[in-house]
DNA sequence: TGTACATCAGTGAACGCGCGTTCACTGATGTAC
DNA sequence: TGTACATCAGTGAACGCGCGTTCACTGATGTAC
């Protein structure tokens, strides 16, 4: 019976090759993101920096990674799988209408703060990032809207409306969820007071997305 | 007479000291800027780098700026005021609803293209920079934001929305269009047919803001 | 089951390089008398 | 107007440092017989 919680320090034994080199992948993952930590840009990070985190030596950071890009994108596969879980967990309970947009506003804005670092490292890297993470990130933001899509479909909201126009509306709503990322990671410095206005502002830009897309279905 | 066109081949003439120095601070900008044209982010600039393409010795930075970040933050400074100007020419004429849209889509799009290296900076380390330069975008964004209000208050749209609200508004516009740069300026190298998709898709999008607005205003 | 060999994740040392920063300097421009 | 001095933008050389990358290696794990 294997307890994860444990598997760093059983690490050394009885373990297949592979999957300990998937540990230390992991670690070399892991390590990048501590480094982002402290406020660091991913693409600022250099291979010896990342090893030495990851408690290795320079260029065992090859045996992993051809380069620091691949591992960004690495990064981005992971980081969007877990990202894409929890939204939609937040989304899950039997919702109606505004209540239900300021409590998703509540549980997000938790969340990229409990995963400062992830959103950090998304959005940082959506426009500054090399062309390869800027495609992957976009991907994954796309999977982002193809699931926020179907869940609305599920919910049967907006069921009349084509699926290019559900496409735009749920398109609008992450860019604007995107776009409050720094607003939101920066506020602590800047005053902890303003925490309220800010997520009424972001809970009533949403409303008026939402209103759009109404007036939008009732007369196209 | 001055002629700005020939200001460099005249540097060494008879001008004042406080002139020549503005002028190299200038060509640092400018060259921190043709660096970015190849895709590089401004974080990753090197001092020796900048001073080198500004042809200068290294050292000779420090003359104008105490570290990379405070030209990053000049940049944007300059920057804003390039961007906001051209943004307000761009909406002067007539408008009328959605052909006005459309064409202002258009011109922005044209806008974006013609001046990647800016858009790719202010985008970039929106969120990917350090917190000044992060702060100064902020207030930038802010800037664009309150002189869209103003424009939409002169053309008399949405007169009798509260500015909290006709606000909100405007930073969904202006978000939007942020968020648009990165697939403007990677679509080039994906495919140039799937322009029009975009900028319609972009139109549309724009439209459901306003659609948002107007029931916001209708029903309040 | 035991043995002999192959694989390959991680090591340790070394390299050349460009970086940021310092220092004392030069010489044209600006200023005071 | 002329002279003597101050200012200061830009120079040139040097420093110590961490970087990316290479190389030959080690020794545990995996595999074939």
């Amino acid at each position: 019976m294997p307890n994860i919680a444990t598997t760093d320090t059983v690490s050394n034994e009885s373990l297949s090759r592979a999957v300990r080199k998937e540990f230390t992948r992991n670690h070399l993952m892991q390590a990048a993101l501590s480094l982002m930590q402290t406020g660091r840009s991913f693409t600022s990070l250099g291979i010896r920096e990342m090893a030495r985190e990851a408690g290795m030596v320079p260029n065992a950071f090859y045996r992993h990674f051809k380069t620091p890009d691949a591992l960004g994108v690495a990064l981005v596969d992971e980081v969007g799988v877990t990202l894409r879980q929890l939204l939609r967990e937040a989304r899950q309970p039997g919702m109606s209408s505004i209540e239900m947009l300021r409590r998703s506003v509540r549980v997000y804005y938790r969340y990229v703060l409990d995963n400062r670092v992830l959103f950090l490292f998304i959005a940082g890297e959506r426009s500054g990032g090399s062309l390869a993470l800027r495609t992957a990130i976009r991907h994954e933001v796309r999977h982002f809207v193809d699931e926020l899509m179907q869940d609305m479909r599920c919910m049967g909201l907006y069921a009349e409306m084509s699926s290019p126009h559900l496409r735009r509306v749920c398109e609008l709503i992450i860019n604007a969820m995107l776009s409050a990322v720094p607003d939101m990671l920066d506020l602590p410095t800047d005053q902890a007071t303003l925490e309220p206005a800010m997520l009424q502002n972001f809970v009533q830009q949403l409303q008026i997305i939402f209103l759009g897309a109404s007036a939008w279905r009732d007369k196209p």
